[in-house]
DNA sequence: CTAATAGTGTCTATTAGACAGTATGTT
DNA sequence: AACATACTGTCTAATAGACACTATTAG
């Protein structure tokens, strides 16, 4: 017999600790055309905000707040996301408790990951001055990640180490190798949401999220490409999303060849 | 211009918060076998504790407990599992983060709930006084869950709604439309990791830490089918996971019928 | 004409579902 | 022989990958 004391000791004072909520705010940019009849390049892109205070003052982080003693983690996470994007019912969903012991020198903070969708092209306010949209361009190869974050002042690279923690499942964690601009954990929560949406890209409707009501399926093929990180067929894409989309009568001229049509996503 | 402010006001005290980890611990009991030329009938099942003060004396919940100042969230899961069980090295995930603001009618507790598989028979230590494996059973019509747990002592009938929340993804969050004998809102706990697993097991090796080391493929086709909840047809199973398992020189006399080879689980 | 993207047809390879059948033990 | 499970062969249906082709616009 191994221990026959109730399973939550609650004769001893509970420790207390300071609840946080930090948001990958995801959404899609697009870059210049290299000439009249191309296709603007997209990238996927991430908000980030500068931080003016000691620590890591000057450098990167997650938009975030502290869990407020009347909201849920939800709700903190709703405030955050409205509060830097001025936007109501966005996409939203849990991603990760980080809980480490020193991952804020200043105290010990436990931060639940929010991940959020939006297309860029609802916002209408301008964005707080410290924030800022950097496109993630991301390569791997031999668990090696590297991921580069460009918002066209700034550059900031981060290479991490995927470390497999299990075989049966695909759980990893992440060790950053090198990283000079991002404060606290928040490349590791970064790479934990890259993760999660590329798994979630597959098999859910996810992208939608990161559309404009009206959109043609070569940009809608090109946010699947800029997230999996890699090409698709033309036929096989179609084949594929063709019972998300709906045709609508609208077609759109952008450039030197056949205009195409417009869709709309066909909710269930 | 929204919000020109720090995203993280740190000026103000922040609010503290008692954290802890509840522990989804699953598992497989073997029933009886009807008779001596049948397989055992097996079952999904899951370690509850009963709790033996208030509030919700009497009832069943999961085992868990308060997070440590010199522990991270992990550390304190692998503490109540090996609490729990008197075993080290168990499979465990993340599963969610619970912050509801009444969740915990004394005071407000924040909990981050995991998920543990276990191979019942590694268990060589009897369970704590409180402690009881309960069988689950699921089944589900028109977004009605209905889940009932056995003891063979007690059953406890819960029944979810399951409401969707996202069109775009599947993001589900459950109602709780009859529990009269779980605590907490560890109902809604279950339900998550229930429909966790669920989705693993299709995509993942998972299921393979709740075997012995040596199985037969009978067995194993067994698990899937009681957690997913439907009868698989032999040659398709046998197909998925012919490069998942080795074969070995094992073999099992079971009953009344040929007997079958014992294989391994085949890591990557 | 060319360049660029839009969009389709079709062949093939792979995978999933279904069912029938054989194998080998106990009672 | 009857039963229960172990295990395999094979047909078919559905899906994914690959490539070739046509369509339509601007310049």
């Amino acid at each position: 017999m191994i221990n026959r004391k109730s399973t939550k000791d609650e004769s001893k004072t509970i420790e207390k600790y300071a609840l946080s909520t930090d948001l990958l705010i995801f959404s899609v940019s697009r870059g210049e055309a290299k000439d009249c009849r191309s296709l603007s390049d997209k990238f996927f892109s991430i908000l980030l905000v500068k931080r003016t205070k000691e620590p890591f003052k000057g450098m990167w982080c997650l938009p975030g707040g502290f869990v407020k003693n009347d909201e849920t983690l939800d709700m903190a996470a709703d405030r955050v996301l409205t509060k830097e994007t001025n936007l109501h019912d966005i996409y939203k969903e849990q991603l990760y408790t980080f809980g480490d012991l020193d991952r804020d020198p200043r105290t010990r903070v436990i931060t639940t990951a929010y991940m959020a969708l939006i297309d860029k092209e609802k916002l209408t306010d301008e964005l707080s001055l410290e924030a800022s949209w950097f496109n993630i361009s991301l390569n791997e190869k031999d668990n090696l990640i590297n991921i580069n974050l460009d918002n066209s002042e700034e550059q900031i690279h981060i290479s991490l180490k995927r470390i497999i923690e299990d075989e049966t499942t695909n759980k990893y964690k992440y060790e950053v190798v090198q990283n000079n601009n991002v404060a606290f954990d928040h490349a590791n929560i970064l790479m934990t949401g890259l993760d999660r949406i590329k798994n979630k890209v597959r098999d859910t409707d996810i992208v939608f999220n990161l559309m404009p009501e009206y959109f043609t399926l070569g940009e809608l093929q090109q946010i699947y490409e800029v997230i999996l990180g890699k090409k698709l067929l033309d036929p096989a894409f179609r084949r594929i999303i063709a019972d998300k989309v709906i045709k609508t009568d609208k077609t759109i001229k952008t450039g030197g060849h056949r205009p195409s049509a417009m869709f709309k996503y066909k909710r269930k």
